[in-house]
DNA sequence: CCGCTTGTTGATCGTTTGATCAACGAAGGG
DNA sequence: CCCTTCGTTGATCAAACGATCAACAAGCGG
C-alpha cells in the first residue's frame, strides 16, 4: 500500500496494521511475533504500539474483525420462513453459511483460537446452536415428514459440511473448488436419512 | 514419578520426557517452551538435550509416538469381510476408529500439526482416503442397495463423526459421554440417505 | 518561511528463549 | 576402598522477544 515511512492518517494506518495482523495470525497463529506483523504491514515494529496498547489488544482486535457480525440475522429469519419448503431453506442456509466462513482467515483463526482455549469458540458455537441449529431442528420437525431430529443429529450435519473447510484450510487437502454441490448433496442425504428413520419409527408404532 | 535428581536408566528417562512432551504439546502446541516441557517431566531443561538433539527432534518424536501405528491393519481387513452386512462393518469400523482417535492428545496434536503446516496431516489423511474411505465406498457400492457413493460423500460421513471429537477436544464443548450411539446413528442416517438417493436414481432411469 | 502538530522511526531496555558445557554425584566392578 | 562410568545439574551464552522513548520529519495554518 503506502510506501514505507510515508505518513498516513491514523484511521487508515490502523486498518492497514489490523489487516496485516489478520493475515499473519491466520497463517502462524498467536505465536506470530510483533516484528512479523510489522513487516507484513510495511511499518516498523514500534509503530504497532502507537495503535494498539500491546500484543494482546491487537489480537483481540483481530478476533473482532474476523468474527463480529459474521452471523447474518437475515439467515435466522429465512430459516423460519415457512412459505418455502424446509429442504430449500436448509440448503440455502448452508450454502450461504459455508460461503461466509470458508475463507483462509476465518477457518484458521477460529481453529487457532479453539486450541488456545479462548472463550470465543464456545460463545460463538453456543450461538450457532441456539440461533441456528435449534431453529433448524424445529423447522424440520414442524414439516412432519422427517420426525424431530435431535440436536446431536444437527451437529452431525453441521460437522459434515464444516469439515470441508477444515480439510481445505487447515489440512491443505484438495476439496471441490465450489463447495455448493457437496453442501446440497450433504443436506439432501441428511434429510433422506432423517425421513427413513422417521418412517421406520412410524412403522414400528403401527405394529 | 522418580524424585527430581534421582538417577534413572536412559530408556526410562527418555520415555518420561517424551510422555511429558506429548501432554505439554497437546495442550500448548509447538510453541511450548523447553522449560515448560522439562518442568512437566520433573527434570532440568538441560537434560532434554541429553536425549534429544534439539526441540525439533523432540517434536518429531512426539509425532511418531502419537500417530505411528494408530491405523490398525485389522480394520482394513474387516472392512473387506463380505460375510458380514456392510451396515454392520461400517458401524463397527467407525466405533473403533473414533474410540482410537478421540483422545485429548491425538485430537489436539493433529490439529496443531495441521495449522503448523506439517506434511503429517496430508500423509495421514491420504492414507485414510486410500485405505479406509475408498474401500468403504467400494464395499457399499458392492452391496447394491446404496448406489456407488462418491469419495466426497465418504468424507462427509467421516467429517460428521470426527467433528464430535473436534467439538469436545478443540472447542471444549459438551458432547455425548459415549460417542458410540451418535456414531451408530450417523452411520445409519448416512446409509439411509445413500439408499434414498439410489432409489430416486433408479426410478428416474425407469421413467 | 516559520512553528506547531502528529505520524513515524532507530536505538535500546529487560526478559525469555533454545542450546551448550564444565562440574557434580550416584552406582557398580575390581 | 577407590576408580571409572554415566545420568544429572547449575551457570551461562547468543539470539529473539515484547515494549518504551527520545528524536525525526511530513504536512498544515499562519
Amino acid at each position: 500500500m503506502a510506501p514505507r515511512g510515508r505518513r498516513l492518517d491514523a484511521g487508515a494506518r490502523r486498518e492497514q496494521i489490523l489487516e496485516a495482523a489478520v493475515a499473519c495470525i491466520a497463517e502462524r497463529g498467536f505465536g506470530a511475533t510483533t516484528r512479523e506483523l510489522a513487516r507484513r504491514a510495511g511499518v516498523t515494529q514500534a509503530l504497532l504500539y502507537q495503535y494498539f496498547a500491546n500484543k494482546q489488544a491487537l489480537t483481540e482486535a483481530v478476533y473482532e474483525r474476523v468474527y463480529l457480525g459474521r452471523l447474518d440475522p437475515r439467515w435466522m429469519r429465512e430459516i423460519r420462513d415457512r412459505s418455502r419448503p424446509v429442504e430449500r431453506r436448509l440448503e440455502d442456509f448452508y450454502r450461504r453459511y459455508t460461503a461466509a466462513i470458508f475463507t483462509y482467515e476465518w477457518m484458521r483463526i477460529f481453529m487457532w483460537a479453539g486450541l488456545a482455549g479462548e472463550g470465543l469458540n464456545r460463545r460463538y458455537l453456543g450461538t450457532v446452536e441456539a440461533r441456528l441449529l435449534r431453529p433448524l431442528a424445529e423447522e424440520i420437525a414442524a414439516d412432519g415428514r422427517f420426525g424431530a431430529p435431535e440436536l446431536e443429529a444437527m451437529w452431525a450435519l453441521h460437522g459434515s459440511l464444516v469439515y470441508i473447510g477444515i480439510r481445505r484450510f487447515i489440512y491443505d487437502l484438495p476439496t471441490p473448488e465450489d463447495p455448493g454441490p457437496a453442501v446440497a448433496a450433504g443436506v439432501r442425504r441428511f434429510l433422506d436419512g432423517l425421513r427413513a428413520e422417521a418412517q421406520r419409527a412410524r412403522r414400528r408404532r403401527l405394529r
